[in-house]
DNA sequence: TTGTATGCGTTATCAC
DNA sequence: GTGATAACGCATACAA
């Protein structure tokens, strides 16, 4: 083994490892031309301290992991972005791990976490439906953890999210506003906490304008671009609604997609607006009118959170709950005449 | 400190450490009862064997990083989307880094990774402009290394691309086919090696054709929203084109707001053809005719390829170039009359 | 300011 | 089949 390492660094300069170290660390006492001769003698011979000697040392690893039920999405993707800039601001590194909408991967994962790879995880949640109480059998030892975007809300954790009530209830009176008394909301699992909030502001505003509830504008969806496409069509040909709310992106493109095939007009028979973070929408044919969440900005909200809280061992009542502001964008798929 | 270790769950059970790690290895001697009964063990106080301890004794982390230009691309976050699946299959974890296209962060993270926290990278690179040479510095310690779609030619290591040559100039050729003699190339830095094969194909069509090349025609964009629209608008209404060709997505969307803004009439005025991964290009407005790359799929073969290298120490004679094949489908961008 | 010695949690080698 | 022990590379308490 030819590799580096301290020691080796340490005879060809003729010091002892303890010098070496404190070379590469900022609070030690060093005689500065000697850490300069240290730092210069590394770069040439490409010495970097080794990171899983120095993590096992210090028990942390500057490493946090970031757990998601989907990649190939702007919002997820954009979060992670976000989430990834305050990292690398404060010298961590993260992890990525996609659980493909699967409880019992994200189990495995917050599992296999603890064992000392990541000092915190950032969470979008999979397994609403399942049992959330495995991430208290950890006990003290939990990591520190930050919920965003989809929640379990009987976990003690701080968390990221949007004012989705209020969005849902202000989409759903544009619908209103806009001619619709037919209003679908589309759910991929209406179960979750995300689709139950969001279809309390649909149900809320229908209220409020008198629009009675029918149970069976409510569509379930599934995860399945062809299982969806079917129950859409049956949807807008047996239950003809004048106006959608999706509850995700995907669902309003699957609409858009089935508006063309069943050769529907939006938005003159049809009424579309969707929960998106879509940043081509004034692209959409027509373009769609949506509730634009602030990815990024949560990502790095969450991001900032859990650093609080990895800087604080002692923690100070740092918020629980972050609340950001999502904006909704008018466009054509709700406009009239 | 009251955390779990080896050496408490060897007391507890009245075993050796030794024991107790057989236990988590597959192929120690031991006894089948007390494997049952340390894993159990283990189980009930939680235990997992410590990811830096294991690490530093084996000296492999199991590990990989990915560098990418940017995250919210479709391109690049369905192609980190099949890493992660493969290298989740091969019980490896995967960090993620991204450069927003500067070289210099480039090469701290590479730099950076040579400490030991990554077995291996895959790599979208940044820095054609630049000294591609600090690869080489590490001589025979340097990480095995995978490239995918943007490359470094000088550098001698795997990659994974797609025949952009040859979808470059039969995007070309098709808009020829469909009336075009001005055709306009953007490109976002047209000495970048994926730049220069669109490039070429884009020249080689027109040749073909006889159609004499107009320097002026290829535009070379930025990475900035606002200065490409300003640029694109320019292009348009000084040279007149009758066919843009855009070697990356963003640069189609900005042609659409362009062209939306001049009043230009897609495709009646202006054809558009682009490289583009977006999966739902059928619902803009006009459809975008697409070189749809398999981004999925150039994540997935990179991580075999760098798994393949992994393993075999020995390197067998493993493909050096794994080219994937992209398709073209025309859509209403494109069309005629 | 620098050096010595010890231990972080694990696994491999070698005994038994 | 199991246990004792050394070593992985580093950082710190303590000594000098």
């Amino acid at each position: 083994m030819d590799s580096i390492n301290i020691k080796k660094l340490a005879e060809a300069l003729n010091l002892s490892t303890s010098t070496i170290s404190r070379a590469f660390r900022d609070n030690s006492d060093i005689n500065g031309a000697t850490k300069e001769r240290i730092l210069a003698k590394a770069k040439e011979l490409n010495y970097q301290p080794n990171h899983y000697a120095s993590n096992l040392r210090e028990q942390k690893s500057k490493t946090i992991a970031v757990i998601v039920p989907e990649l190939a999405n702007n919002y997820f993707s954009q979060a992670i972005h976000g989430i990834e800039r305050v990292a690398r601001e404060n010298g961590y590194h993260i992890l990525i791990y996609v659980t493909d909408d699967e409880y019992k991967k994200e189990v495995t994962f917050i599992r296999h976490l603890h064992n000392g790879r990541a000092d915190g995880i950032i969470m979008s949640v999979s397994g609403e439906a399942n049992d959330h109480n495995y991430l208290n059998k950890f006990g003290s030892k939990r990591l520190p953890l930050v919920f965003f975007d989809r929640i379990y809300e009987d976990i003690d954790t701080p968390r990221v999210i949007t004012n989705d009530y209020n969005s849902s209830f202000l989409a759903t009176e544009h619908l209103i506003e806009q001619g619709c008394n037919r209003i679908a909301y589309l759910v991929v699992n209406k179960s979750l906490s995300i689709g139950k909030t969001r279809m309390q502001g649909y149900l809320d505003a229908l209220a409020k304008h008198q629009i009675p509830f029918e149970e069976n504008l409510v569509i379930d969806c599934s995860n399945s671009y062809e299982e969806n496409s079917i129950i859409i069509k049956e949807a807008l040909t047996q239950l003809k609604p004048d106006g959608v709310f999706t509850s995700v992106e995907r669902l309003a493109f699957a609409t858009y997609y089935a508006c063309y095939d069943l050769e529907i007009n939006i938005p003159k028979d049809l009424k579309v607006i969707s929960f998106s973070s879509l940043e081509i929408a004034p692209l959409l044919n027509p373009s769609l009118t949506t509730i634009t969440q602030p990815a990024t900005e949560i990502g790095e909200e969450a991001a900032k959170l859990l650093f609080t809280i990895l800087d604080n061992h002692a923690d100070k009542n740092l918020p629980n709950e972050v609340v950001l502001v999502s904006k909704i964008i008018k466009r054509n798929s709700t406009a009239n005449g």
